[in-house]
RNA sequence: GGAGGGGUAGCGAAGUGGCUAAACGCGGCGGACUGUAAAUCCGCUCCCUCCGGGUUCGGCGGUUCGAAUCCGUCCCCCUCCA
């Protein structure tokens, strides 16, 4: 690659720079970082547009805010006119589980994979155009292997490398089991790369190494090697683990507006930076003037955060619905109120029954001893008001209002 | 092929004959307070119940007045050596 950059006039070299700016920003690494200014310079030179790859877990699709902080950088290429390649790894899903955790993974049907892609299709409408994406499955190519191909493709890489993965350096530090299939993974994915001739793979800072694979495998295969574009994992709302599905510490894409704005509230005061840095769409001006006000006291951190949850919702809800859920909030959380709209629960068992036989007949508590306890720490009210006996009574009637904690209401309806 | 370690509540982890429905930590839930579903503090966390019961410690069987703890057997997981 003779100097590229000497080869552009003037408006593609600011051209050039302008990309650059947008992409790395917000972005934890690049590898090499200095590959990249050249595949969008000979982009631009040759007026070809990058191919930029995605993988993603045919499992259940549980795409939330942690997933936007890559899908955002993917969106950003594609507002320049490159490639999307977005890879359902529906094989690799089929041999199992990487991290060495789950036993057995039940193989998905097609059926599944293919809902579950369609999934993805419409969550990620939300942040990217889906028409301009290339929707690729792994089994396309890696089904078709057979066993001498496999081996050659294992001869292409040594134990000594695949065991520099942080992963696996652990588990033989720790004495935990690796199977053998789970080397196999990087290798599947390192040759997706291969397959899709990408320039560029998305990830987070977790795919690091599975992602550094695709660039070896293409070296090998005689392709040009790929340039890894690593984004911040977001913690969830513990503020500690990385957000995700299984922690059940996420706020989903496609979740209602009140509960998104409530979880948004949720995080700890010091994770709120990073939201507004990765998730929302702020400017980065803007959101550097947030951080300042808050630190001076100018602005009030649970205001800050009240923005932070309006922001989301009207990402993904438009902006009435964020209005909404705030007030929802306010009303409920702040000032105790009961919200406007209730989920209403037919009744038609018998007019006088235990307040205990109630709840769980509503199915707001799992059993009666955990209604019992519940009235025991107070947490129960109907029609405002605290049940103090875990054996009162009530007289049902239309309208009434049941609440559990300070989140959960339900009205009846005779 | 050989030697050894282990399977306890959502998870991690104590417990090696009765005082153990089972310490402790995490998570979850409730309450108080507040600046919010932040932080902090307190309480709850197998099921049924008015007292009081009923089922739990990988599965099954046994010993015992009494077992998570002892015995037999089966299943599963892991480590090391070869």
């Amino acid at each position: 690659m003779t100097n590229v950059m000497e080869q552009l006039s003037q408006e593609q070299l600011a051209e050039v720079k302008r990309q650059m700016e947008i992409y790395t920003h917000g972005v934890q690494e690049i590898i090499p970082s200095e590959e990249l200014e050249v595949k969008v310079a000979k982009s631009i030179l040759e007026n070809r547009p990058l191919k930029i790859k995605l993988g993603l877990d045919p499992s259940a699709p549980d795409v939330h805010l942690g997933h936007t902080v890559v899908l955002n950088k993917m969106r950003q290429f594609q507002e320049n006119g490159h490639i999307i390649q977005l890879l359902i790894g529906d094989f690799t899903g089929k041999i199992g589980d990487p991290t060495g955790k789950s036993v057995a993974r039940k193989p998905l049907t097609d059926e599944e994979v293919k809902h579950n892609a369609k999934t993805y299709f419409e969550q990620f409408g939300k942040v990217m155009d889906m028409d301009k994406v290339e929707l690729h499955y792994n089994s396309e190519w890696l089904s078709k292997l057979n066993f001498e191909d496999v081996i050659q493709l294992a001869g292409k890489i040594t134990v000594a490398r695949l065991m520099e993965r942080d992963d696996f350096e652990e588990r033989i530090a720790l004495g935990k089991p690796i199977s053998l299939h789970e080397f196999f993974y990087p290798l599947m994915q390192g040759y997706d790369s291969v397959e899709l001739e990408c320039d560029i793979e998305l990830g987070g800072t977790d795919q690091h190494f599975n992602i550094l694979m695709g660039r070896h495998f293409q070296e090998k295969f005689g392709k040009e090697k790929q340039v890894a574009m690593l984004m911040p994992l977001l913690e969830g709302l513990d503020g500690v683990e990385k957000m995700s599905k299984s922690k059940n510490n996420y706020i989903g894409i496609d979740e209602a507006p009140q509960e998104m704005f409530g979880k948004a509230m949720s995080i700890p005061d010091e994770l709120m930076n990073k939201y507004f840095e990765l998730i929302t769409d702020f400017t980065p001006e803007q959101k550097e003037s947030i951080k300042k006000d808050v630190e001076s006291g100018k602005l009030h951190p649970r205001d800050a955060k009240m923005l932070l949850g309006k922001t989301i919702v009207r990402m993904y809800h438009g902006k009435e619905a964020a209005e909404k859920a705030e007030q929802h909030f306010v009303s409920v959380f702040r000032e105790g109120a009961i919200p406007e709209e209730i989920p209403v629960a037919e009744w038609k068992g018998n007019k006088e029954v235990s307040v205990v036989d109630l709840l769980v007949e509503l199915q707001m508590l799992n059993s009666k001893s955990e209604a019992r306890r519940m009235i025991e720490n107070k947490g129960v009210k109907i029609n405002g008001e605290k049940i103090e006996d875990t054996r009162a009574e009530v007289s049902i009637t239309d309208g009434l209002i049941v609440q559990v904690g300070k989140r959960k209401f339900k009205k009846i309806e005779i």
